[in-house]
Formats: structure tokens, sequence, C-alpha cells
RNA sequence: GGGCCUGUGGUCUAGUCUGGUUAUGACGUUGCCUUGACAUGGCAGAGGUCGAGGGUUCAAAUCCCUCUGGGCCCACCA
């Protein structure tokens, strides 16, 4: 062994060694009980950012451990590439616009950028940090396979009659011109203003209202008071009449209205919100669309066609003004409905879209929840809550271009919803053909532009995985496991059960372990605008990827981790640490063979606390929380193994003539199995250096290709207590101290008296405790002294 | 407004579910030790009202209640 370890160059050689020798393979012939893991496919994003070496770590460890358990791991890699995200990210890129290039175009373009660019140099970081998937077991959300799930998912929802087309008022985001489902809504908060403006009325009295979205006045349908309130009770059932716009609105009662807001009369547009919606579909007022998709106004605004909603606000407070209109105006701090993936204020339209029904399952989608192993288990509350707050069924149409296509045409001649066949599937209905009308045999059809969401193909990840082996479907679906971090709940954990449900009527996986987030050293969101980035790239070339995965392995689970670069400088010294304290065994193990006939009794308490450390990560394992095993095996392998133990067996590694030959193959076959368990137990969270120290010497012994397919240790259930080792480093502790505080070597002479009761106990131990301390040691009452 | 998590020496943290001798470890800090794996080391020291208050108990960081700081998710009045 090298004096020194060198990280770049192992983990480099390691990697290589693990892929060309398929040790991460799946086999689909091996009778072993199958482990299926339903990876998040990440999406492609240019980087791994630190949030995902964090979380794709801790999947990482537990399934190296159920892997050295003996289960035939199913652990494939996709990656999220259609949709949304990635159109942002290429156009960004490459520094183009989809509406500008149009659709084949700029479809063509996405997939090139993919292929060629973004996701071979992706998927490399995820390789770097050791991610023990099968490779070869590789899909993407755009590839022809997940089309077809995806597609057939479609055929079987709308055969189901759980799926339909309205045109229908709904979220709207302006900047990516495209419908977005509840899920895609963030909260923002804002700084506003509360106009209270002045409508003449029927009754040739004032009413006054209050509104943050003036700008929408020309698209004003009616008034709304509440029935009690007695200010404006008169109002009820006549007219206001609408500045500028020569047109008369009627004056509800309405039980929705809070009388103590604002001025307590609200003015209703179409749209301002999905209230609004749905006052006109209940009072069946005639809706009068103002808006583009843009987000500006159109001719039906008048004055103020082609404005946006802050030009044209501006502008008509302006107007009101002038004609003295406006009463009141008021700071307000209210909250706005933000579309996630862009910040933009999403507005209301009218437009054309296709649904899931799904809010009549609630019920049967909480048992389902209930019905998951959740670890830990409080998050089960989020899905709860997420699941109890669901207002609108699953919009799914996206009026984009780079995403997976409707398998669906509309009849020309009478509207008929065409569906694509099964077998015809993955199909573009810009390019491909559907049969001729069943019902009035036209072949005239028109194809269906929009996309689907994006979760809508990623709520199938496991469908789209346990369906590449058709013959082993059953086995792989329901995976074992999906591993997940805690902000994607209501996404892509909900859209995933509730698929799942809709199709087959049960859970798609089985446990549910949900991780935290990456915090910066503040314990702060990171984010780009912050500047509070870490980069585990660079992290990797400073410290090394185990390091980076040690420092994953210190957060609990399910919590959030602050960044602590010195958990980086700690890893790499255990790292340091573990290699030297392996070069010292081996260099006492090359004459090693077999067991002694006994053990010492030093070597028994050390191996029954090794029993007791292989119990308890053993058991941590089994509840995922992977951070127990790396605190214990650590402070075992620092304290008890390398600063006690190695001190004690010292000598009679290096004198058995004096200590004896069977004793020193006590310590050698102590040494032995110790160290190999400790390498097994840290191996999951420290997959590189493990390998390495392994393949040095217990690689063949074990005659076994690499330390990940190795056997994980095995424990006996009965721990006994044995005190003679705690018994030990104490006294060792004492003289320890002794010589520290008289400012000499450790190595300094003492002749050392030792409590006269304890004779019988440490008997046993005498020659050893004699060797650690370089004393001579008599009993009577406890005394060192300095010779 | 609803739900959930969280508050332990200067910093990060274990322990809390299953209450029990001087509260774990790391970083930092102080002093010493160049000892035959390792100075990326070893040994020892200083440093803690376990967020605050109340309760249960022989006994509370741990269980219960109230308050308070931090965080996350959800809802929201135009």
């Amino acid at each position: 062994m090298k004096k020194q370890y060198d990280s770049k160059e192992s983990e480099k050689k390691w990697k290589n060694y693990w892929e060309k020798n398929k040790i991460y393979k799946f086999n689909p012939n091996s009778k072993k009980p199958i482990y299926s893991i339903d990876t998040p496919p990440p999406t492609v994003s240019g980087k791994m950012h630190i949030g995902h070496a964090f979380s794709y770590a801790q999947q990482d460890f537990v399934v190296r451990y159920r892997r050295m358990q003996g289960l035939n791991i199913f652990y494939p890699f996709g990656t999220d590439d259609n949709g949304l995200p990635t159109e942002r990210l290429i156009e960004k890129e490459k520094n183009i616009s989809a509406q500008k290039l149009g659709r084949k175009e700029f479809i063509k373009i996405c997939l090139q950028t993919l292929e060629k660019e973004l996701r071979p140099k992706y998927i490399q970081d995820w390789k770097s940090i050791a991610i023990s998937c099968d490779w070869d077991i590789f899909y993407t959300t755009i590839d022809k396979h997940s089309q077809r799930i995806s597609q057939k998912s479609f055929l079987d929802l709308y055969k189901q009659k759980r799926e339909y087309r309205k045109r229908t008022p709904f979220m709207w985001c302006p900047e990516c011109q495209t419908a977005i489902a509840q899920v895609e809504l963030e909260d923002k908060e804002k700084d506003s203003q509360f106009i209270y403006i002045k409508f003449q009325t029927s009754l040739n009295k004032p009413i006054t209202i209050a509104t943050t979205r003036p700008e929408l006045m020309p698209a004003c349908v009616a008034i709304h008071v509440h029935p009690d309130d007695k200010r404006y009770k008169k109002f009820i059932g006549k007219k206001a009449k609408i500045p500028f716009f020569n047109r008369e609105v009627e004056i509800y009662a309405n039980k929705d209205v809070d009388p103590d807001f604002g001025s307590g009369a609200v003015y209703h547009c179409t749209f301002g919100d999905m209230d609004d919606a749905e006052w006109i579909e209940k009072l069946k007022i005639k809706p009068i669309e103002v808006m583009n998709k843009d987000g500006t106004f159109n001719a039906k605004a008048g004055k103020y066609e082609n404005l946006n909603s802050k030009q044209a606000r501006k502008e008509i407070i302006q107007d009101l003004q002038e004609k003295n209109l406006i009463t009141k105006i008021e700071p307000i701090h209210h909250v706005v409905n933000t579309h996630e993936r862009c910040g933009t204020e999403i507005e209301i339209l009218m437009t054309d879209q296709w649904f899931i029904k799904y809010l009549d399952l609630k019920k049967e989608f909480l048992k389902q929840g209930s019905k998951l192993n959740w670890y830990p288990k409080y998050m089960k509350n989020r899905y709860d809550n997420w699941v109890k707050g669901l207002k609108y069924d699953w919009c799914i149409s996206r009026q984009r271009f780079f995403g997976i296509p409707f398998p669906v045409w509309y009849c020309n001649n009478c509207n008929e919803i065409l569906l694509a066949d099964e077998k015809q599937l993955p199909v573009d209905p810009l390019i491909d053909k559907p049969k001729p009308c069943p019902k009035c045999k036209s072949k005239e059809f028109t194809p269906e532009k929009d996309v689907l969401d994006t979760w809508a193909t990623s709520s199938l990840t496991p469908q789209i995985t346990a369906s590449l082996f058709p013959k082993l479907s059953k086995k792989l679906y329901p995976s074992t496991l999906r591993p997940q971090a805690h902000d994607i709940i209501s996404f892509w954990l909900f859209n995933t059960v509730a698929k799942s449900y809709l199709h087959n009527k049960k859970n798609p996986f089985k446990d549910v372990v949900i991780s935290g987030w990456a915090l910066d050293p503040k314990g702060k969101k990171m984010s780009k605008s912050k500047g509070n980035i870490v980069e585990p790239q660079e992290m990797i070339q400073q410290y090394s990827a185990d390091a980076l995965r040690f420092w994953a392995a210190s957060s609990k689970l399910g919590e959030d981790l602050s960044f602590q670069e010195k958990e980086l400088v700690a890893a790499k010294k255990l790292v340091n640490k573990l290699w030297n304290a392996s070069n010292f065994s081996f260099s006492h193990l090359e004459d090693y063979k077999t067991k002694p006939k006994k053990l010492e009794t030093i070597d028994l308490w050390l191996l029954e606390k090794l029993n007791e450390l292989v119990k308890e990560c053993t058991e941590a394992f089994e509840r995922y929380e992977y951070s127990k095993t790396k605190i214990e095996t650590e402070n075992f392998f620092w304290n008890t193994f390398c600063d006690y133990y190695l001190e004690i067996i010292k000598d009679r590694l290096y004198n058995p003539d004096k200590r004896g030959k069977q004793q020193k193959l006590s310590a050698q076959y102590t040494l032995h199995i110790s160290l190999l368990t400790i390498l097994k137990l840290l191996s999951p969270i420290t997959p590189f250096i493990t390998e390495e120290i392994y393949q040095h010497y217990y690689a063949k012994k074990e005659k076994c290709k690499s330390i990940h397919i190795s056997e994980w240790p095995k424990f006996n259930k009965k721990t006994t207590k044995t005190e003679i080792g705690d018994k030990a480093i104490e006294i060792i502790s004492k003289v320890r101290k002794i010589k520290t505080q008289n400012n000499l070597s450790l190595k300094t002479p003492i002749n050392l008296t030792l409590d006269k009761k304890d004779e019988k106990l440490l008997k046993p131990i005498l020659e050893d405790l004699k060797a650690v301390t370089n004393a001579e040691i008599n009993f009577g009452k406890f005394n060192i002294e300095i010779v």
C-alpha cells in the first residue's frame, strides 16, 4: 500500500472498475428477492446541484446496504427532460425562442441538445458521486418508451371516463403561455395598492368598490355585496354604471362577500381569480374576455388595448383620478399566485384544456397514502394536507411544443374525439393519422397540438421502468422504495399515487423515504440570486466524493442539513485515518491464516463491542436511518478501535516471542475481522476508500469482486455485556492523564498500582495493560508512580 | 388562518419515540506529547440555565400544557 491515499486517482479507478465489471447490474434471471427503487429522474438542468448530491447520496446509502444484504437490486436511472423546464433551459442555453422558431425546428433542437450536450454531461455528475444505479437500465421522460407508456395512460383514463376536455376559465401563465395546474402555483408576497372606486348607480347614489386590479374594469360584469349589509341593501338588484365603458352591470347579493374587507362591495371581473369564474358560472353571467394569451389586453379593453396589466393599471388609475372617481388608495401587502417555474403572476383565461377528473377520489387517495410506509412517519401529514386542499381537477394539457403529444385528433365534421390505437403508440398527431371517424366516417380531422404536462409522465416512473422488463413487471411494480425530497410530495409523490390508483387501484411503491434539503452554512435556502450556492463538483475536487457523501450522511432522515465545509474536512481526515489504520493492520496480517484456538480476553471484548455495533447499524439501516450507522461506526473506529484497541495489541503483534504466538494470532484474528467489519459498515457511505482498502487485502480472502457485493456483516442477536474493556480504557485513560499533566511522553515508564479488588477481573488482561501503559503492575491502592 | 418540523457549550450536532448514574461527538480554543499506522496524528483541559415558564414523577433534554424564536407546506377577502 502507498503511504498516502490519492482519492482522485482511486475514485476514478473504482468508478471504471464497477462499470466494467457490472458490479451494480440488475440480474433479471436471479432467484433472489428483488429490491426495486423508483429513482427520481432529475430534471436536466445543466449541472447537478448540491441538493441532488445530498438526496441521491442518501438513497444510495440504503440501496448499497440492501445490495449487501443479498437482494437483487433494480436501480434504474432516468432523466426528466421534457416539458416546460427543459424548454426554458434550452431557450436560455441556445438563446432561441420556441415561439419564433416554430414547433418542428424547436423540438429538433431540443432533442439534439439533450442527446449530444446536456444529458451525457449531466449524468457524469451522478456517476462521480458513485450512485450505484444499473446505468444500462436508463430512460428519459421524452424517449419513445416513456411516450408509449404516457400515451397509453391517457388512453386508459379516457376510456375510464376519467378525462375530459373543456372550455373553461383556468389558471394561465402569460409568460410561458400555457395553462398550469394547481400544484404549479407558488405564493408570493407583494406590496400593492388597494383602490377604492366610485360607481354611479341607478339609485342615483354612488357605490364604492375596492380592488387591487382596477385595470380589469373593462371586464367588469357585476358588483356583489353581502345580503345583510345595511349600507348596500338598497342597491341589490339595481344597476351600476362602469366608468369609461358605456355599460351597466347588476348589483347582486352574495354571501361570499366579506362586509368588513375593503369597502364591502366587490367588483366582479372576467377573471380576476378563480372565484370570479365560479360566480360567473353560478349566476350565469356572460363573461367579457379582455385578455390575450400573452397577458396583454384585446380590443374589448378599448383604449387599454395592447397594454399589459401593469401598464394598464397605471393608466386607468390616472384616468380615474382625472374624473375624480377614486376615493381612496390604500397600500396593501397581499399574496399573489405565481407560476413556480418563472415567478410570473398567473391570470385566469378561458381556454380549451384536458383534465383528469379526480376530486371525487380524495378519500381513496388518503387511504392509499396511509397504506404507504412513510420514513419518517410525519411526512405523511404533508401528503394528507395536500390531498385535502385539492380544489381543481388535474389540468394535463400544456400549450407548449416540447413534450409528449396527446394521442388525439378531432373530427372536422362532427367534432368527435378520435383516439390513437394502442398498437399505434407512440403517436404524434401532427404527423400520424387516425382511423376515419367512427361516427361520421369522415377522414378530415384536426390534430391536438397541446402536449402533456410533464408530471403526467413522470408520475408513471414505476410503470415506465417495470415495463422495461415485461416478464418481471409484476415483481418490479409496485417498487419497493420511493426515495425523494419533501418539496415534491405534492407533485411527484401524490401524482404517482393518484395515477397508480386510477390505473391499477394499487400503490406504486411500498416504502417512501423522504429526504430534506441541503441548506447553506447559515441554514438558508441556496439560490443563485443569493449567491450562496455550493458547487458539488468543486467539493469533490477539493475533498473527494467520499467526503461529500460522508457529509450527506450526517443528516437525520427527512431533515434539512446546512452545508458545513468542516464536515468535509472531517470526512477527509476519516478517509485518511482509515487508510493509515488499514496500512498498519495489513502490515501485521501478512502471515495471518487461521483463527486461534483461544481468544484473548480483550479481543473477545472488542468482538463483542463489534457485534453490538453491527446490530445497531443493521437495525438502523432497516429503518433507513443511515446517519446512525455513520455516527456509530465512526465513533467505534476512531475511538475504540484506533485509539485504544490498536494501542493495546501492538505489543502482541510486534513481540510474539515475548508475548506468545497464540496471543499474536488472537490479535491478528480480531484485527482481521474488525477492520473488515468496519469497512463493510462504512462502504455504503464511503464506497471508494472502502473498496480501495478491501481490494488490497480482503477481496482475495473473501473471493469477492467488490466490497459492494460482499456480504453485510452478521451479528449475534444475543449481546453479552463484558466490562473488562471499559475498565481497561478507564485505567489507560488515567495513566495518560498523569503523564500528560506532567508533560511526559506516553512512553514514559511507570509503576502502576491497581486496586486490589480488581485483581481477579484484570488478571486476564494484565500483560496487555502492562504493555500499553509501559508499566510495572502491582495490586494495592490505586496509584501511578513515575519512575 | 390550518397543518407539520425544529430551538442542546463560540459553531454544527447525538441523545427525545421506550424518563434513571458526572448530556454525545466534531470543528474551534488552551496546554502538552515528534511514541515502531497516521502531526490530515495522540493525550489532556476550559467551555452547557438542554429556547422560557408551569405541570406529572422518587427522578425530565426526554412525557403533558402554555408562551416564544426559526423553518417548511397549504389556504386566503375581491
